[in-house]
DNA sequence: CGAAAGATTGATTGCTCTCAACTTTAGTGG
DNA sequence: CCACTAAAGTTGAGAGCAATCAATCTTTCG
């Protein structure tokens, strides 16, 4: 686990070295971000920013996992990107300096690196590499989320959920600790809906379930074959 | 109706001064990107572009009304964007280049403006606003996306169907041209259940219907009281 | 006038949400 | 260290919405 103090350049530019979007960048562009950076510790559960709330900074996550999600008025969550080490929290926001309707709170202990927004635009207008990685990954979470509506109107939760852990497979590895809620908020369903299909996967020895805890034992059984696939 | 015969510096000029993202910028780029913009006449139902298609060009409508969507492996059709005068088509394409998932077709004759792809993002990338316009734009398409995934986790098809015709209603008015199988692709369901919606509607005295044809003629009664706006 | 596109209505089925009750596990304060 | 509490997991029953399938009718257009 990393320390609660505040990081050193070397480790900053260390992580821009290995980020979305920055990694291309010259050297010295790299080391400018890694001075105008400030990292800021949160512990878990801590909520970076709320909705509705202008934006400020760019934030990229340094260490830990960070849940960027919107919430209906009716109080049903939608989780939007589990962001790790190395991924962007909000890469409209420090553009537009508006508010969204997203969310961002921690899942685990977490270190954020914050630039003010005006300086990483200004940044970005000059590296036109990171803008068209920006415009890229934009353009890549639009497809995922149109492709995610395609889901919610032909897929039944069975498939949505086996999207979901394949997904999830393919960012964290065999072992997933998630909650049954937090997966229903993934796939857009209940938690009852997301424990019973949990369940049939478990029988089928796909998978073996615990307490905040999924193992995929065949991954291959829940591979999608068709291309459409669902970034998170 | 606009004629076949390409458009001469003037007109072009003309939707360069009243679009999206380019009304803004100082009239030499705007002259600049009139000389180096093509018009392209097109038929009604034509493809534009197809998925899986390399991006060669960016489109912007210059009249006539363009259906961008995109189409699941089983078949189904989620409509994504109807695009009017002074509408851009793909804006991520062209900094990418690659394909997406999206296929462009007519539904009205149409004329475009193109530009080759890297044209234009030369030309964006010494326009900061021009950026700034493009990314706030996808970031509210993104809003969009996601608020209807939870659209389709929430709500009904009635619910639905209301919340499309009003965002129909206020970019075109209240005389709508569209199929109920066109309905059903931006609402998310079947061509029967938005029929039976737009029913319902009609008994309550909400809408006229006739082929093709949908009047508005309350719009107060599928106003939406919340926030979570779609674009369309 | 024939054919295709669009609109309409009915009947049926099944998925999944909802509500409810209960169990298990982890964490915490006395 | 134990009792208590909150979080998480589990299962069952029931209800309702909407997809599906099918049939029919109307309108437009070549």
């Amino acid at each position: 686990m990393e320390s609660k103090a505040p990081w050193g350049f070397e480790k900053k530019l260390e992580i821009f070295s290995d980020a979305f979007g920055f990694k291309d960048l010259p050297k010295d562009a790299r080391r400018e971000l890694s001075v105008s950076a400030d990292s800021r510790y949160y512990k878990k559960s801590a909520v970076i920013f709320g909705p509705e709330e202008p934006c400020r900074y760019f934030y990229l996550v340094a260490d830990g996992l960070v849940r960027v999600s919107i919430t209906s008025t009716a109080g049903n969550r939608l989780t939007y990107l589990l962001a790790v080490r190395g991924e962007p929290l909000n890469l409209v926001g420090p553009f537009t300096g508006e508010a969204r309707l997203m969310a961002a709170e921690t899942l685990k202990e977490t270190t954020l690196l914050l630039i003010d927004r005006e300086a990483f635009t200004h940044f970005a207008f000059q590296h036109p590499r990171l803008i068209t990685a920006i415009i890229s990954k934009l353009g890549e979470s639009l497809d995922s989320a149109n492709s995610r509506i395609l889901d919610m109107q032909e897929k039944n939760v069975d498939q949505r959920l086996g999207r979901i852990l394949f997904t999830l497979y393919k960012k964290f590895g065999t072992t997933l600790k998630f909650t049954s809620t937090e997966l229903a908020e993934l796939a857009g369903t209940t938690t009852e809906s997301s424990i019973r299909a949990l369940s049939k996967l478990r029988q089928m020895g796909v998978i073996e379930t615990g307490r905040r805890n999924i193992t995929i034992v065949r991954p291959e059984a829940i591979e999608q074959s068709e291309g459409n696939a669902i970034w998170i």
